[in-house]
DNA sequence: CAGGGTTATATCGTATACGATATAAAGACC
DNA sequence: GGTCTTTATATCGTATACGATATAACCCTG
């Protein structure tokens, strides 16, 4: 039966307009809090209220934008809280999801991983800093192997979406950059030889280290 | 200036449509892998366009729908793979989510997942098995307390979600309801009494049973 | 008769237009 | 003078209308 295949190719508007936003959101162009008129946006990209809308509906469903019933859209607010949430849940799954992919890659996928990896370093290598958390989290990404965990993908890559605006807000790149290279570098091997049990720990101890920088700037001590 | 303070309340209607929709789609009146033309649904409910692509947009997100740029919108398929991804997840978030809310529940919450149980419980005693899907996922909701782990919350009630449509096509209630039962309510015991990691720990034996469950069909049945 | 290309059609995606809701402003009553 | 009611306005939410895309039917060519 009519199962359709596979091919989308149009980049329709709404998608279009969907990543323009989810940008100027997590860049803080947009910034948290701020009030997201339908018809100032559609002014702004030129485009009708339809794909806005469509648009700014995704977006709430990433957990970026907030949505008052007949009162319009705003920037979800940040705040310490979700910060945590955001952390905990990423130490829940990211471990877990890197091991498996680690032995769920094939040829494919580690070329994708490695070149992914690539990308990030060079990147900050020449001071793109802005690319930087979009690489970040599609290497991040790429170890989950999004073909073979589409689920588990999903939810992570809207985990690494809502972490990026924390970052960018209160972390200076101060020495996190070589760090975190480092970091990736040795995640990347044990994950490239299949380790799942090593590429699952260090991917634990990765994150945590982000989420421990931010936990200083907050003030507050980490906890189990 | 005008961070707008909160109160919903009109039902717009996207949102009653998403309801309508999705539980459609959970209780296999839309089944998995058909398609969901939107004029037809339109009729259907008797609105315009508009609307249905807003539900049929909200149900992507929360991964009940699959779209397919020009070619319209279809029922996700269901897969062994995305159960053994649902329940992974479960298990990695809900035990620690569940654990944390045991730590933040109030009297208000906590007579709120006391409510849950017992509303669960008459209804399968009643044999009103339709309610059964969603006030399960509404109990085991409120034990992660979702006024204080929002993030967390929507998370979990996506992948409850999702779970419910596995349950429903391939466990019969059989002896599942009075074992359920049981395990509810030494969970919501250890839960009420603040004892976060015993609640975690019946939390995960309790997913874990009925993942147990899954796992015998698929090692019985054969199935994609 | 087969295969590639072209036209036709159904459905999707977006623009425009309109009605509905909530907030803010103005007025009436105490 | 203050509070509640009433009215006005801006923005949201939905209906209608139209243009765009992909699929399928058709025709032409070899």
């Amino acid at each position: 039966m009519g199962t359709l295949a596979a091919k989308p190719l149009v980049r329709t508007v709404s998608a279009q307009l969907t990543e323009r936003v989810r940008a100027r959101i997590v860049s803080g162009a947009y910034a948290p809090g701020a009030a997201l008129p339908q018809d100032v946006l559609a002014a702004e990209f030129g485009v009708s209220k339809i794909p806005v809308r469509e648009a700014l509906l995704q977006l709430r469903a990433e957990g970026l934008v907030e949505i008052f019933a007949h009162r319009g859209f705003q920037v979800r607010a940040v705040s310490e809280a979700e910060a945590h949430e955001i952390f905990r849940l990423r130490l829940a799954l990211e471990p877990q999801a890197i091991a498996r992919g680690a032995q769920l890659a094939g040829q494919l996928e580690r070329h994708s991983a490695e070149a992914a990896a690539r990308e990030l370093h060079e990147a900050l290598e020449h001071g793109r800093l802005e690319e930087a958390g979009d690489l970040n989290g599609a290497f991040h990404l790429a170890l989950v192997v999004p073909a073979r965990q589409k689920l588990t993908a999903e939810v992570v890559q809207r985990l690494l979406t809502l972490a990026q605006r924390y970052v960018r807000l209160h972390l200076q790149p101060s020495g996190r950059i070589s760090r975190a290279r480092r970091e990736h570098e040795a995640l990347l091997a044990a994950w490239m030889a299949g380790d799942a049990a090593q590429a699952g720990e260090l991917a634990r101890v990765h994150v945590q280290a982000t989420y421990e920088d931010l936990l200083r700037v907050f003030g507050t001590d980490a906890e189990a």
